[in-house]
DNA sequence: GCTAAAGTTCGATGTACGTCAAACGATGAG
DNA sequence: CTCATCGTTTGACGTACATCGAACTTTAGC
């Protein structure tokens, strides 16, 4: 029953897309999130931690923005979404990317 | 008479403005062309190189924000315009950042 | 002083994007 | 089966942004 949402391939990540993703307050602030602990998690709870005052459907499109960048992977678990930083990926193309972007003071 | 345009402090940096700044294609361009080498050069020859098939205002106006993301320096020298990178400045906020965006392929 | 050259600013235009409300699945519980 | 829940999709709206042509500013050379 869990079945991935469709994901860019490493070869075809595009930094642009990956930059203009990065580039969202709100969008970093759900990454830095689930940058943090490194299991698959609810991407309710991570929306909750994250704080933001933004409706569900705005939610929504930001995640479904990071999945298409090649962020994150989200798996459909009922009516769950489970999310999860795809940091090799993104460490192979752009090594030191995530780092820097979500390390920040 | 070289005089230094206006350009935000470290401290005033903004991870936000400085993402949407490298998130262009086309100032990213002028930034990896920056970034090869380290010398303060001619704005012009950087345009040039990045070939970019844009009008010079457009090339006005794509330095302008990477100035005041903090990402350059920009001094007038006569009717050019000398550029930098602002390295140790963006290194000693986020570190690595310049080097994963502008050395990636 | 003129005049040409290098950049900038201004105004306009088309497009992309963040946002929400409403409507729409899909799923787990009773 | 019914219903409430979680999330997505659709449509609309306002704002931000990349782009260019035209006009302006400053500077170098004559």
């Amino acid at each position: 029953m869990p079945r991935a949402l469709p994901e860019p391939s490493v070869e075809s990540f595009d930094l642009t897309v990956i930059l203009s993703a990065l580039a969202e307050p709100g969008r970093r602030a759900l990454m830095t999130e689930l940058y943090r602990g490194s299991e698959p998690i609810d991407c309710a709870v991570i929306a909750e931690k994250a704080d933001l005052g933004l409706s569900s459907p705005t939610i929504s499109h930001h995640y479904r923005v990071l999945r298409e960048a090649g962020l994150i992977r989200t798996v459909a678990e009922g009516r769950k979404r489970i999310v999860t930083v795809r940091r090799g990926d993104v460490e192979a193309r752009f090594p030191g990317l995530l780092s820097a972007v979500l390390t920040g003071r």
